[in-house]
Order: C-alpha cells, then structure tokens, then sequence
DNA sequence: AATTTATGATACAATGTGTATTGTATTTAG
DNA sequence: CTAAATACAATACACATTGTATCATAAATT
C-alpha cells in the first residue's frame, strides 16, 4: 500500500527525479517541463513518478526542502566556529549562492520562484523562531516570536534575492553582515540615529 | 496581420478576458483555471483568447498592472492625510488587505504570487529608497540606499504575505505598526536589548 | 533463499493546447 | 451613409499532457 521510505530503491529513484527536475528547471523552466520529461532525465518510467508525488508542485517542494538541508548542514558547520559573531549562517548562505548559484537562480524565476521563496522563507523563519524559544520567554520578547522570525526572514530572503537579481553589486561577506546588522541593530541605526525614539508597540491578543 | 489595439472590440474583449482571469483566479487559483475556462468566463471564444495573447502567463502580466494600479490607489488617499505618523501607508496596506481586497489573496498564490511580489516589493523599495534620497546624504548613511530600502520593503511585503497565508492571527493596526517598528527600531530591541552592541559594517566599493 | 515490493512496460480515458478554416458581425474609413 | 477592412464565433483537428490501472520483472528486505 504506502511506500517505505527507507527501502533504497526508493531513496535512488526520489534523488535521481529530484537531480533531474532541477538539472531541467535550470534549462527550460517550470512550465516547460512536463512529468515525463523528468521522468525521460531520470531514466525511470512515468509512472514511477506518481508513485511518488502528486504533481510537479509537491516534487518542487521536496527539492526545497532537499536544497536546504544542505545550506542548513553547510552553515552549521561553520557557525559552530563563528557563532559568537553571529554573521555566519547568513554568510555560509551568500556564499553558496556565490559558488555553485546555480540553484539560487531559481529563486528569480518566475514560476518555480514563488514556492521556493515561500518554503525558503518558512524554513528560515521557523530555525530563527526556534533560536528565539530558546534564548526568550514569552514575557521577555517586546513582540510575538512568529512575528519577529518571519520579519527577520522575509528580509534575509528576499534582499538575497534582490541580491541574486542585481549582479551581486556587492560581496557576499558585506552582504550577510549588512542584512544581519539591518535585521538587529535596525534601520534608523543606519539613518545615524542613536536610538530609534518610539516603543514597541502593545502586542494584542493572539486570535485564531 | 497584427491587431489593431485601439480597434473598440480589441479594448472590449481584452477588458473582458482580464477580469475574467481575475475572477477565475480569485475563485479557483492560477493552475486550475484553463485558457477555455477564461474564454467561457469572458464569454469569448477560445480561439480569440490566442489571438491577443500567447499564454496565461502573458495575460496576467498585462493583469497586473491593473491590480497595482487599484494598490496604489487606496494607499495613496490616505498616506497623503496622515503621512505625518509614519504608520499610515503600510496600515492602509493591511486594512485594504481585510477589507474588501481580495485581490491581496493573490499575493499568497503559488504562480501569479511572485510576479505580484516581485513587482509590489520593487515598487516599495523604490518609494522608500526615494524617501531616503530625500531626507539623507550618501556620506551620512551607515549602509547603501538600495540596500537599506530593499530590506525594508523586502521584510515589509513578506510579513504581509505571512499574514494573508495565516489567517490574519493579529489586527492590521498592530501588524503596521510592528512591522514598521521591527524594521525602524531592530529586532534586538525586540529582545529587550537597549541597544545592539555591534557596529555597522564597513561599506565596500560597488561593483559593476 | 523466500518473500515482499518497487519498478518498467503498456494501455486508456480525459483534458488541455495551439492552429487552421470559413462565415458573420462590427468597426473603421472613404 | 456606404463599402472595405477586420475582429469575432463556430467548428474541426493533430498533438501533448495528465492521471490511473494492470501485470510481469527486477530488486531489496527479512
């Protein structure tokens, strides 16, 4: 009936459509390609396909989810060296896309572009969220965690991709630690303001 | 050979496929919605759908103009009333959003999405980064223009879209104004930290 | 080594795409 | 106001894509 996920057939199979719709995406786009194309790069059956995901979207989402891991693995790394000063996973982020960026084109494009950022985004702001509860309680944090994460996130994200969309006008060191020193130190300390003036604002009750 | 656009049946009938598309977007999502299916709802005939344009994608570039137009319009009535307080035009953003803007949803649709973000996101950053030109010299900014605008619009526009996609869990009144503080004031003050202990980056030459 | 099961090959219905043709209705231009 | 120009509707067609089903074979698990 389901599938076992760890029987090795079906990780080889999983990885080799995952490999192959990125090697395509990167060609033709989304649009243009179609199950069995996947399935012809791959060199599995079209129906191996369905076996495993629903449509084109769902396999999109694992490739995501798959790429992640790996920036996830890649900045762990190196944040265990430099955490202290706190640039670092932004960085390991920029530098990848540096490297072999070629995966963080997708990110411009505009059909696989929105699930990407969206699941890119969420992934980020969920590990930001995390460090959050960890070092905070509820009481202590001047707004809610989900707020604050996803606000961070949005902006890592999305000036990366402006970033990627730009030429990459500027290296990719500056780049993570003017995005991380943004997201912390705020804006109206770049405008040369000691302190922004205005307080947070009273935090509602949380409907829904 | 070509057609006319200024011919009234060319205006009327694209007219009729744009909100028909619309339509069809809001009610059934972009991948759902087949080139018969906006034909039927504009009450055309399919084959006159290809005589106008190659695709839906080419369809709703030519939509979302449009849509930024019906943005743009609500936005600035009231940031000319109450530009004083700062909060004013994000918050109309987010009351329009609640209201009756359902257009706003398609912001979290997996396809029109990023084409809409993308163009929204441009056309803020370009409002901030004009506002900062404005009010501060090169000299006296601690980071880029285009940096520091794109990251505020960036963090801007991507919280809004968290909201949409969460069943709007806060008031738009406190949305605006955290959103507005978080990218003002910085997250760390969020911590209840005073002050970020860390300086600004040097800023390096801009390439290319 | 025996059993389980993921895969490949093949087939099929349903839907969508893009183009061509011809007569009709509407707009434009003289 | 009339005639020429042309956008539109109706219909048809070839083709690609999707999603599902069946059964034999190959591979992995136990």
């Amino acid at each position: 009936m389901s599938i076992n996920q760890s029987d090795l057939r079906v990780i080889k199979t999983k990885r080799g459509l995952r490999e192959a719709f990125i090697r395509l995406l990167l060609e033709k786009g989304y649009d243009a390609v179609s199950i069995q194309d996947i399935a012809t790069e791959a060199e599995a059956a079209r129906v191996t396909f369905y076996r495993h995901y629903k449509n084109k979207e769902e396999l999109l989402v694992d490739c995501i989810d798959v790429i992640y891991e790996d920036i996830a693995k890649h900045s762990k790394q190196v944040s265990n060296e430099e955490v202290q000063q706190g640039f670092s996973p932004t960085l390991a982020f920029y530098q990848q896309i540096q490297g072999d960026g070629e995966i963080y084109r997708l990110l411009s494009s505009s059909q696989a572009g929105h699930l990407l950022m969206k699941r890119l985004t969420e992934l980020v702001a969920e590990r930001i969220r995390v460090q959050l509860e960890v070092r905070f309680s509820t009481e202590q944090l001047l707004a809610p965690f989900d707020i604050i994460a996803f606000h961070i996130a949005s902006a890592q994200i999305g000036l990366a991709n402006w970033w990627i969309e730009n030429a990459q006008p500027y290296p990719p060191e500056y780049m993570s630690q003017i995005s991380f020193w943004l997201s912390l130190a705020g804006s109206a300390r770049a405008f040369g303001l000691e302190k922004f003036p205005i307080g947070p604002p009273e935090i509602p009750e949380k409907m829904g």
